[in-house]
DNA sequence: GGGCTTGCCTATCGATCGATAGACTTCGCT
DNA sequence: AGCGAAGTCTATCGATCGATAGGCAAGCCC
């Protein structure tokens, strides 16, 4: 009987697959390792711990994304409203190119874990450099005043859902798409979304890190 | 040693409070027999099963939402924008005066389930009459053409949030506010949004229904 | 070919799980 | 007070879980 072979690339992907449709607890480490086709027991040999596998996911995300990292894309003057456009979209972009389907690991049964509180605490000031980007636009003028912890919701949704738009066909448009259907939300002056978009485009020119060309991912 | 004694209403608060926070199968029964107080057999005089006490909470849910239900509030004519405001706002009451904590409920571990097979397929309905709204509203133009999964991604989310919305002092406007945000997401010209409101309150009291009075439940 | 390393297998472990059995307690009714 | 019902308790069950142990196979290198 020819033995299988296994990478933790695979054990990964399958992994994140089933924590997303069942959940972490819902996930017994032999329905994984029958889902990458070798016996429960192999997956020790990869990963210490079936929390290892998690862990590992978080530290990929984490990796990826500016936004849980706190890494600024867009110069300090940039306004509220080009700051929130290109950061929802930034973020659509990274899960929509993620090479592991990562809905499981924001759900609070897994990340309020003791275990992964850095993940956690990472997660939540995402979504506090969110709020304040908000506040700023309302207080701004260019926002209208709202119920942010609405958007924020709104928004912690759909970038956690964003997985599920990568296709065999990925839309290049969808993550600006997606940036524009949450800046409605707040945004006084809908009419001025195309310049918003210009403007953030133009900015990131300037900085070297063109937005088509890291739409390109997309492609891969 | 006196016995403890519980109601099955405590089990079914406890148990949901647990499964919104480490989902269904994150949760056991002997955490919920901890947390109401008596040991963990003790359940099984109340609930057949652990799947029993889910069971019953997708029941109250269903019957206490108009969405799930398919049940029509206001009248065939009404426009898109105001059906589409009005169902937000109720489904938002719905949950925000539910006596349970149903968060858990919705995430895909527990409702993809076989058993829960019903509730799945009511849910979804829902969702897709969500969906025709939106489609309606983009064919007559009042709203944008617009990624209708987004905003369906993201009305799902709030929905299902919005018992985070019911502390002690339960807002009134909390409904309508998230409506609004919802509607600004699709709305063509967002200065419509207050006739619209008008426009879903005179329907409302022309059915003998009038909103105020429904919003009342906040204040239990 | 032989030796070593890696990792896949079977077997097993201790722990936890949802659920059952039956003794016992408490409460309500006569 | 006595009886019956309801339901809480302790004890236990069979099943499943994540993880360990050690044999074995395959691949690589000399």
């Amino acid at each position: 009987m020819a033995r299988s072979k296994v990478t933790p690339e695979q054990i990964l992907r399958e992994a994140a697959r089933l924590f997303a449709t069942k959940g972490f607890h819902g996930t017994s480490t032999r329905e994984i390792a029958d889902a990458v086709g070798v016996r429960q027991p192999s997956l020790f040999h990869h990963f210490a711990t079936k929390h290892d596998i998690a862990r590992t996911l978080y530290e990929y995300d984490y990796a990826r994304s500016p936004g849980l990292q706190g890494v600024r894309e867009l110069p300090d003057g940039a306004p509220p409203s080009v700051e929130f456009y290109h950061s929802v979209r930034r973020e659509i972009l990274v899960e929509m190119t993620s090479a592991y389907d990562l809905r499981g690991l924001y759900l609070s049964a897994l990340i309020d874990e003791p275990e992964f509180r850095q993940w956690r605490m990472a997660y939540d000031a995402a979504m506090a450099r969110s709020r304040a980007v908000i506040e700023k636009g309302v207080a701004d003028g260019e926002f209208v005043a709202t119920r942010v912890e609405v958007v924020i919701e709104m928004l912690d949704a759909t970038i956690n859902q964003a997985v599920r738009w990568s296709g065999d066909q990925r839309d290049r448009s969808m993550p600006d798409d997606v940036a524009v259907v949450a800046l409605r939300m707040v945004l006084a002056r809908p009419s001025r979304i195309p310049s918003i978009r210009r403007q953030a485009d133009r900015l990131l020119d300037a900085a070297g890190t063109p937005w088509p060309e890291a739409l390109a991912a997309l492609d891969d």
